[in-house]
DNA sequence: CAATAGATCATCT
DNA sequence: GATGATCTATTGC
């Protein structure tokens, strides 16, 4: 049972328009729920937001950030809309987006897309073969090896350039559920793990 | 179904 | 030298 796309490459960026730098400059919990439902693509690759967190800087224990300016934690401090990637647990690529400006070094890390084009490619490179969607991109870890995100994209410009984001012409309705964090051992009462209420590919259900 | 072990390495102490 | 913002396979109920 190959999956298949719900739209092609032309319908996909005919639907969708880039986003600007300021769309960015707003603090990572204000910023996390904005990007659910915008469209993360890379090459032919491309999914839907459904899930997100937000990491506060200095003001938040659990974040990189927290413990200061590091080569690491470098781009976390400088303007908003880039790419913040980072090796987790010896394997795993994730994914985060630089939020508010300059010296304030907030992020999202994107944590589960709706697959939307190049389901082929997806499921090659992660060798996914049971055919169901929900599945193929539900997790930090599975996402970045799906759309092929590698810490190469470190400090990559997410407003333009083959790995960016995009936001529907006419942006789809739904509720927003708000929870605690994944995987963390600090703050983890705080509610910022931000989710498309019901939506299927959501990770940890 | 839930719990857990193991893989594996850049970064920071 | 220890430690993860994870995933998968496997075990055990």
């Amino acid at each position: 049972m190959p999956l298949t796309d719900k739209l092609n490459q032309r319908q996909l960026l005919q639907h969708t328009v880039p986003l600007a730098r300021d769309f960015f400059d707003r603090p990572a919990d204000q910023l996390a729920p904005a990007l659910l439902g915008c469209v993360l693509l890379h090459g032919k690759t491309a999914g839907m937001i459904v899930e997100a967190e937000a990491y506060l800087g200095l003001t938040d224990v659990a974040a990189h950030a927290s413990r200061g300016l590091t080569e690491r934690t470098r781009i976390m401090f400088g303007p908003p809309g880039y790419a913040y990637v980072y090796l987790i647990y010896g394997m795993h690529q994730c994914l985060n987006v630089v939020a508010a400006k300059e010296g304030i070094p907030h992020c999202v890390l994107i944590r589960a897309i709706e697959p939307l084009t190049g389901l082929a490619i997806m499921a090659e490179r992660r060798r996914y073969s049971s055919g169901l969607l929900p599945g193929l991109a539900n997790g930090p870890g599975k996402l970045t090896q799906a759309l092929a995100i590698e810490r190469k994209h470190y400090g990559a410009d997410l407003t333009k350039g083959t790995l960016r984001i995009r936001q529907w012409h006419d942006h789809p309705n739904f509720d927003i559920e708000i929870t605690p964090r994944i995987g963390i051992k600090d703050n983890i009462d705080w509610p910022m793990r931000f989710i498309w209420a019901r939506h299927p590919c959501v990770s940890r259900r």
